[in-house]
DNA sequence: AACGATATCAACCGCAGGCCA
DNA sequence: GTGGCCTGCGGTTGATATCGT
């Protein structure tokens, strides 16, 4: 059937966003919420197409993000879940919050894919890979440069991830015999079909390697936990294990809200953003704060130095957790949102 | 310092599928 | 049942960063 672009692409904007657009997108989202995407744009001012809106929001602007590499956990989850589910990037996501499709797909395709082959793993069977694969593998592909690999050596190779001095201030680095225990994890098989059930399209792991129905219990790591809320309602309780992934499912995100107590006005006189809860607790966000923002955005690493410089306490996280009773807010539909600063999630540093 | 090779990841593209009239 | 609209998904591309020579 014949079909219409999904937006007339005649001075549209393509390529990478600017500050000022992720400022207008965000703007109109936090303060109108997800409506039609291909709304979106016209309303908010925005010389793009929807499409490119929505990617932007879920890959990069949204507020629940998780942002740097993925932890071993992580990876090894992926792993696990790529051998059940194959390249079906959504439905692994929605097993890790704050990770997208897109950037565990880019993981996968950067990092992982590789590291299996070094271990002579069929990346897309996850079954050792037959001497003649291997043969092929390392004909085909000549070492990176950046990897110092040692073929009389069982181990991983080091990688540039594990050279690099960024990569070690991270706090997740594990101990030489933790990290060979892992390695040890990472070259088992794939879960055994008994541990795991199938059940429309979705998977259940019985039997994770830390012993979870990975269902049952939330993936999500001990920073992460937030605090419930005073007076956790049904629906509270079922997102906090729901995934990032789960808000956008809503077709009417607004009945979905789990409403922090927070009051959202635009000062449109000002550009300011206005946040006001029961406590009388006003935040207010400027224009150039968000400028500000914005650019730390853009700098992101060197401003998550800065920030670990200036508090010193990478490691220890803000959380945000709002208030399940709340009225409506477009925001709430990241009630679960963790602030963790030391992962750098969400860039803006609004609340 | 300059250049080329390689790695990374944000963004794009096209298709599939759900929903609705 | 059909056609149109919309969103989501997965593969791919291209710009930028990083590294080696």
């Amino acid at each position: 059937m014949g079909r219409q672009p999904c937006c007339d692409k005649v001075g549209l904007k393509k390529g990478p966003w600017t500050a000022e657009e992720d400022k207008k997108l965000i703007s109109f989202l936090l303060t109108n919420g997800q409506c039609c995407w291909r709304a979106v744009p016209k309303l908010a001012g925005l010389l793009r197409c929807g499409k490119s809106c929505r990617l932007r929001w879920t890959n990069y602007l949204r507020p629940d993000l998780k942002r740097g590499l993925l932890s071993d956990y992580e990876e090894k989850m992926v792993i696990d879940l790529h051998a059940q589910l194959g390249n079906r990037w959504s439905k692994i996501a929605s097993h890790l919050p704050g990770r997208t499709d897109n950037e565990i797909k880019n993981h996968w395709n950067t990092h992982i894919k590789k590291k299996l082959k070094k271990m002579g793993i069929d990346p897309v069977t996850h079954k050792p890979l037959s001497n003649n694969q291997q043969i092929q593998e390392q004909s085909n592909q000549t070492p990176p440069h950046n990897v110092d690999f040692d073929p009389n050596h069982d181990e991983l190779p080091k990688t540039q991830d594990q050279n690099n001095p960024k990569e070690e201030e991270k706090p997740d680095t594990i101990p030489e015999s933790k990290e060979r225990e892992e390695k040890m994890v990472m070259m088992m098989p794939p879960p055994l079909i008994d541990d795991t059930i199938i059940m429309d399209d979705e998977i259940i792991i019985i039997n994770d390697i830390n012993g979870f129905c990975t269902d049952e219990v939330p993936i999500i790591e001990p920073h992460e936990i937030l605090v419930p809320s005073s007076d956790p309602s049904p629906s509270s309780s079922s997102s906090s294990s729901s995934s990032s992934s789960s808000f956008s499912s809503s077709n009417n995100f607004l009945e979905d809200l789990q409403l922090p107590d927070f009051e959202w006005c635009c000062n449109n006189d000002h550009n300011d953003i206005i946040i006001n809860n029961n406590d009388n607790n006003v935040a207010s966000w400027n224009d150039d704060d968000f400028i500000n923002c914005l650019n730390s955005l853009i700098n992101d690493d060197n401003d998550d130095h800065d920030r670990d410089h200036d508090n010193g306490e990478s490691s220890k996280q803000q959380e945000l957790v709002f208030d399940d009773n709340a009225p409506s807010s477009p925001l709430s539909q990241y009630s679960n949102m963790v602030m963790d600063y030391s992962e750098s999630s969400w860039p803006y540093g609004f609340f």
